[in-house]
DNA sequence: TCCATATTTCAATATTAGTTGAAATATTAA
DNA sequence: TTAATATTTCAACTAATATTGAAATATGGA
């Protein structure tokens, strides 16, 4: 994962509605949630909303699938992973040095890493 | 960890030059680099950099001490360990699901987490 | 003390980001 | 086909961020 990819993973998380966004699709997992849901259970407003969720689109932190007239957002737990992993690569110049970051998910008999 | 200081985390570090000046105290580690030298190795003009450095400072994720008429600074571990602690919290709505994340720096004989 | 070095502060400017409400688009149900 | 629902787009506005260069502050060495 590049410098840039990894500056748009941070940005799109670095604000309040995004961030509230983005923990809300963490937690309901893969199945994922209509934006009108999304919408509802944090307050913001449906455009506003639309506007938050291109951010986390394009920096591919949340996927999206349509099904009949509604958009199903979902968090994309690779990115996250990508992200993390980049943060705390290199770490202390060679001396001994651990870091790990790893994120599971095991929903309806599937694993999603 | 609360949802602002998490914000003010992300924002410190979704900034080129800012992700620049921190991979390289991450790497550099708990020993910490001069102003200067982090000014001379990104290609930050001095100003600039103060400027980055107390967006950084503020957020808690780079430490600062004096040094004769140097400020030496260096990463802060524990609070990046509790951005990625956040953002994987209540995976999956108690599904099986697992989120670990670990950072560990063994540097002259001592341990930083 | 006086000068050089290290860093920060400040003002000016340019750019980018977020919110709002109205209008547009798309899909489904009657 | 018409109406209702779900979502996105757009324009206008406001606020926050980043860069630059000059000046200020602080420390240490000659």
């Amino acid at each position: 994962m590049d410098n840039t990819s990894v500056v748009k993973a941070l940005a799109a998380l670095a604000q309040e509605s995004r961030l509230a966004i983005y923990r809300t699709l963490v937690e309901v997992g893969p199945s994922g949630m209509p934006a009108g849901k999304i919408s509802e259970s944090t307050g913001i407003s449906p455009s506003s909303l639309s506007f938050h969720m291109k951010e986390l689109t394009y920096s591919n932190l949340v996927t999206s699938r349509h099904e009949s007239r509604f958009v199903i957002y979902s968090a994309n737990f690779s990115t996250m992973n990508e992200v993390l992993g980049f943060l705390t690569e290199n770490c202390c110049g060679g001396n001994p040095c651990v870091s790990t970051s790893t994120q599971t998910c095991l929903i309806n008999e599937e694993q999603v890493s």
